[in-house]
DNA sequence: GAGACCGCTTAGAGGCATTAAACGTAGATA
DNA sequence: TATCTACGTTTAATGCCTCTAAGCGGTCTC
C-alpha cells in the first residue's frame, strides 16, 4: 500500500529528527551552548554535516527547534503537575504549576537557558515559527488557571485610574486579544505575578543570584506565597 | 625620560585597547553577538586577526573586557545619577539610581544583554576577572543606598524566624560577606528589592513581555512604587 | 650602538556553516 | 516487472572563524 510505505519514509524521518533533538540537547548540556554545531550534531547521530540540511535549513533552524522542544517539555510537565491535581483547590493547583515549573527549570538549567535567552536573537526569530507556538502554549498554562480563579472567586484588583494613558491600553489591548476573559484589572494582576514569578527563575538560572544565594528554593517559596496573597489565596508549603 | 618613553608605549596601548572595545561594541550593536569576533573586530580596526592575540589570549577574554566595560559604563551612569543628586533626601537618590539603571538599559539593550547573559557561560567565567570586579563595583550602589538608609531611617524588616534554617544561613553569611553592615533581616529586604528590580529589566531586555508590553517604563514605575512602599520611602515620580 | 622587546605580519592547521554536485537505493509508476 | 524519480546521503569546495608559530622591522634600554 503507498499509504504504509510512505508512512515508512516518514516514520523513519521522524525517528532521524527525534535522533537528531536528543543529539542537540546531548551536546547542549554536556558541552554548552557553543557546542551545538551542524557538524557536531551529524558527527554524535552518525551522518555527514550536510545531511542534516534536509532536515533543518541551517543552524538557526535546528536551534529554534530543540528549544520548540524544550518548551513543550516544560509545558507537558506543568500541565501533568496540574492534572495530577485535578480535583483540587485552585490555590493548590496553581502552586503545584508553579513548582512544576521551577523543577524542570532547575532539573534542566542548559534547556531553560534556551527557552528564555536563546543564542539565536529576535532579528532571527520569527513570529510564526514553532517555538513561538509552544511559547504561547506554555505562556497559557498559568493563564488558563488565572481566569478560572477570576470566574469562580475573582482576586483583588487595583484600580488602573491610577496608571498613564498608554499602559491601561495596553493592559486593555491584551485583555482583548485573550477574548475577554479578564477584564484589563485582572491582566495587570496576572502579568505582575507572571513577571515576578518568571523573572525570578530567570535570575536564578542566569546565575544571577549566586552572590548570595546557592539554594533559591527558599526564596521561590517566599514569591509564591506572596503571589498567593495578591490573588487571596491559601498559601500551603509542598 | 625614560617614564616619559615607556609611559608613550603605554598610552599607544591603551589607545589601541580603546579601539578594540569601542569596534567590538559597534559590531555587536550593530549585527549582534555573533558578530563579534577576533577577526572581525581586528579588521574592524585595520590589523591583521592574530594581532589581537597581543592584547587579549583569546574570544571570550576579549569578550569579558569588553562586558567589564559595559558595567563600568552601566555603574559609572548610576553613580552620576546618584551624584547628580547629592543633597536630596535618600529616597530620591534611591528612585534616580534605579530610573539611571534602566535608562541605561533601554539605551543600550545590547550591551546590557551581555551584562547579565553574556555569550561566555559560567564555567568559562573566572572569578577574579575585571569582569566580576565590574559586577561587584554595580551591585555596590544600590547596597550603599541601601546601607545608608538603614543606618539613618531603617526600615520595616521581615521576622526571620519563619524562613528555613538553610535561608537564614545564607542571609547571614551574605551580612558577614558585607561586614555586618546590614542585619540578616535587612540583607533578605535588600535581596528582595534587587530581585524584582533587575528581575524585571532581564524581562524586558530579553524581550520577556513583549507580548503585551510595548512599554515597560510605567510598569518599571509601579515597580518602584512597590520598592518605596517596602522600603517605608516616599515615592515621586521624576 | 647592540641587544631585547614589542607590535605586527604572513602562513597554516583545524573547525564550522553552507552550497553544489554526484550517487545509490527505495518507492512510485507504467 | 522494469523504469523513473525523488530522497537521503556523501564528497568536494568556499569562506569564515580561532588560535599557534615563525619571522621582521622599529623602538626602548643599557
Amino acid at each position: 500500500m503507498s499509504a504504509r510505505t510512505t508512512g515508512r519514509r516518514e516514520r523513519l524521518r521522524q525517528a532521524t529528527l527525534e535522533e537528531i533533538h536528543a543529539a542537540a540537547r546531548k551536546l547542549l548540556v554536556e558541552q554548552g551552548s557553543a557546542a551545538v554545531t551542524v557538524n557536531a550534531v551529524a558527527r554524535e547521530i552518525g551522518v555527514s554535516g550536510p545531511a542534516l540540511y534536509h532536515y533543518y535549513s541551517g543552524h538557526d533552524e535546528l536551534v529554534g527547534a530543540v528549544t520548540a522542544g524544550f518548551f513543550r517539555e516544560l509545558a507537558g510537565a506543568m500541565e501533568q503537575a496540574r492534572d495530577a491535581q485535578a480535583g483540587a483547590p485552585i490555590a493548590e493547583r496553581l502552586l503545584a504549576v508553579c513548582r512544576a515549573m521551577r523543577a524542570w527549570a532547575i532539573g534542566h538549567p542548559a534547556e531553560f537557558g534556551w527557552i528564555f535567552a536563546s543564542p539565536i536573537t529576535p532579528p532571527n526569530l520569527r513570529r510564526d515559527s514553532a517555538r513561538h507556538q509552544a511559547a504561547l502554549r506554555f505562556e497559557q498554562i498559568l493563564l488558563d488557571l488565572t481566569v478560572e480563579l477570576w470566574r469562580t472567586r475573582q482576586f483583588p484588583v487595583p484600580d488602573l485610574a491610577g496608571l498613564p494613558e498608554s499602559q491601561r491600553e495596553q493592559l486593555t489591548a491584551f485583555s482583548d486579544v485573550i477574548g475577554g476573559v479578564l477584564p484589563p484589572e485582572a491582566v495587570h494582576v496576572f502579568l505582575s505575578c507572571w513577571i515576578r514569578l518568571y523573572g525570578l527563575l530567570c535570575m536564578e538560572v542566569l546565575h544571577q543570584l549566586d552572590f548570595v544565594y546557592t539554594d533559591l528554593e527558599p526564596v521561590f517559596e517566599e514569591c509564591l506565597r506572596d503571589l498567593a496573597g495578591l490573588l487571596d489565596l491559601d498559601y500551603s508549603r509542598t
